[in-house]
RNA sequence: GUCCCCAUCGUCUAGAGGCCCAGGACCGCGGCUUUUCACGUCGCUAACGCGGGUUCGAAUCCCGCUGGGGACACCA
């Protein structure tokens, strides 16, 4: 335990909380709670065409959510603040200052147009790989022409990076180069925004995706120069779709796995569910596959994360989301499903004792609250619609008599109960020289209008004698 | 194309030289349970990409190849 941690999350709010974007998010905050240190959130919104007010209220939606707090930033504050990178433009105008007087960067003078001219002579095979000449170097200062910030890379031999979760990798400072760290107008890009505020924010483990592996060098050139102390990097293995490719929103949706996190909610998955899934993503302890958040909190480290990526599984993912709703009690079940039998127009109380009987008949079969809603239906629907497949193979002529006397001996019965009901139920069945089986599909289809329900007695039970018989008659006589 | 990274069942992974003719989980398949569907339970199929080394011994170390991913912006 390291009281002393301090971590971040820098979500730029661009449009929605990526899943993967969520997993970074989780790990940071992991290790925080871990260490009882501190989890800063910042959003870096310098890319003024793409970034949303909108998008911002998304992405703190979204960790609220997922329960993922943080101890400093938007909404909460902090002694490190704004924690907008657009509102941190004087920090990057002095930071700017210093890196020029330590010679890590320079005034460059040269337009983008200027540079977009000389990149289009090149052949176009040839455009990507284009480095920018040096031609402002050692260029004297020109107080009225506007300038760019741009990196001086020096220095001989290599960078040396070592990540927590990939090991040493060694970059040569002459694959670097200088690249553009601050607009014209004083808008920090990537680079030297994320290093600034790491440091100005006293970042001492920066864990992000490994897309920005190549990125860290750069950095670590900048925190050389301005004489920073070095945090330790750890980064995440990628999260790709079941094909192999990177999560896009597009891609991701069209093989069927949800990209915004947002939609997990909507689709009634719980947090703690999603949490799971996304830690054991890259990450594992033995041969525990579900584990509580307090678990998570608990039991994460650096040194059980993996550096191969990985894809995305539905599959596994609905059966991680069953298991923690299947966990749940009957109370909290309850309470979770309400808003979701609301969303199809169903309303019933939280703690309707009808409501508590019926989430117990469907526990085992939902994975999602949106699951459950849908299994809990027929209970609260006054009028149901029978499932026309269903309806035709089990239906006839022969069943709906039987329907017709079990309604009879069911509205005379005195102890409406699922023992009452059973023991009812068995009499007048082997009188008839019958099984339940013989009834029970005609009886599913008349009383829940599908042909997969919880068992027949339950649902009795629970729907409660007048309902049940008066669906029995209906259907003997339809 | 260049640079970087990665490589165990279909998927997520265990495995840090002998404990591994490779373990767990999801999926799939089969059995049991059973009034349906689930849940549960028992079992089965299924992997160390290839080639060289090093070593008494390699999934584990080294090299090459192949495959995959990522990055190459005044995006983040």
């Amino acid at each position: 335990m390291d009281p002393n941690v301090r971590v971040r999350f820098a979500p730029s709010p661009t449009g929605y909380l990526h899943i993967g974007g969520a997993r970074t998010a989780l790990f940071n905050w992991l290790w925080a709670r871990k260490n009882q240190g501190t989890f800063v959130l910042r959003i870096e919104d310098t890319d003024q065409d793409r970034s949303t007010e909108e998008s911002v209220r998304v992405i703190f939606e979204a960790l609220d959510w997922l329960g993922l707090d943080w101890d400093e930033g938007p909404l909460v504050g902090g002694p490190h603040g704004p924690y907008f990178q657009m509102r941190r433009l004087e920090v990057y105008q002095e930071f700017a200052e210093r890196l020029i007087r330590a010679g890590g960067a320079y005034r460059c003078y040269c337009t983008k147009e200027e540079l977009d001219a000389q990149r289009a002579k090149l052949p176009e095979k040839k455009r990507d790989r284009w480095v920018y000449p040096g031609t402002c170097r050692d260029r004297t200062d020109e107080p009225d022409l506007p300038w760019v910030l741009r990196q001086r890379v020096h220095g001989e031999g290599e960078v040396l990076l070592n990540d927590l979760v990939y090991g040493a990798i060694r970059t040569p400072i002459s694959a670097l180069q200088d690249q553009v760290l601050m607009r014209a107008n004083g808008v920090p890009l990537y680079n030297f925004g994320a290093a600034v505020d790491d440091i100005s924010m006293g970042i001492n483990l920066v864990a992000r995706g490994s897309d920005h592996i190549v990125n860290t060098p750069s950095q670590i050139l900048i925190y050389r120069d301005l004489d920073a102390p070095l945090p330790r990097f750890a980064h995440l293995p990628m999260m790709l779709t079941p094909d192999g490719k990177k999560m896009s929103k597009r891609l991701g949706e069209q093989q069927g796995i949800d990209v915004p996190v947002e939609k997990y909610r909507e689709k009634g998955w719980l947090p703690d569910a999603l949490l799971n899934y996304i830690a054991r993503f890259g990450w594992s302890q033995g041969d525990q596959e579900i584990f509580t958040r307090a678990e998570l909190i608990e039991k994460f480290d650096w040194a059980q994360v993996g550096s191969g990526d990985g894809r995305f599984d539905k599959k596994k993912s609905a059966w991680v989301s069953g298991e923690h709703l299947r966990a749940q009690s009957d109370a909290a079940l309850a309470a979770g499903v309400v808003p979701f039998l609301a969303a199809r127009g169903l309303t019933v109380a939280p703690d309707d004792a009808k409501l508590l009987a019926a989430v117990k008949t469907v526990r085992p079969r939902s994975t999602t609250w949106v699951d459950m809603a849908e299994a809990l239906d027929f209970y609260f629907r006054d009028e149901i619609t029978l499932d026309p497949a269903a309806a035709q193979k089990f239906l006839n002529e022969g069943s709906r008599a039987q329907l017709a006397a079990i309604a009879d001996v069911l509205s005379t019965l005195d102890d409406y109960s699922e023992a009452g009901i059973t023991a009812a139920l068995d009499a007048w069945l082997s009188a008839q020289g019958l099984e339940i089986k013989h009834v029970a599909q005609p009886a599913r289809v008349a009383l829940t209008g599908r042909a997969a329900s919880p068992g027949i007695y339950e649902v009795l039970a629970v729907l409660g004698r007048e309902r049940a018989v008066a669906r029995l008659r209906a259907a003997s006589v339809a």
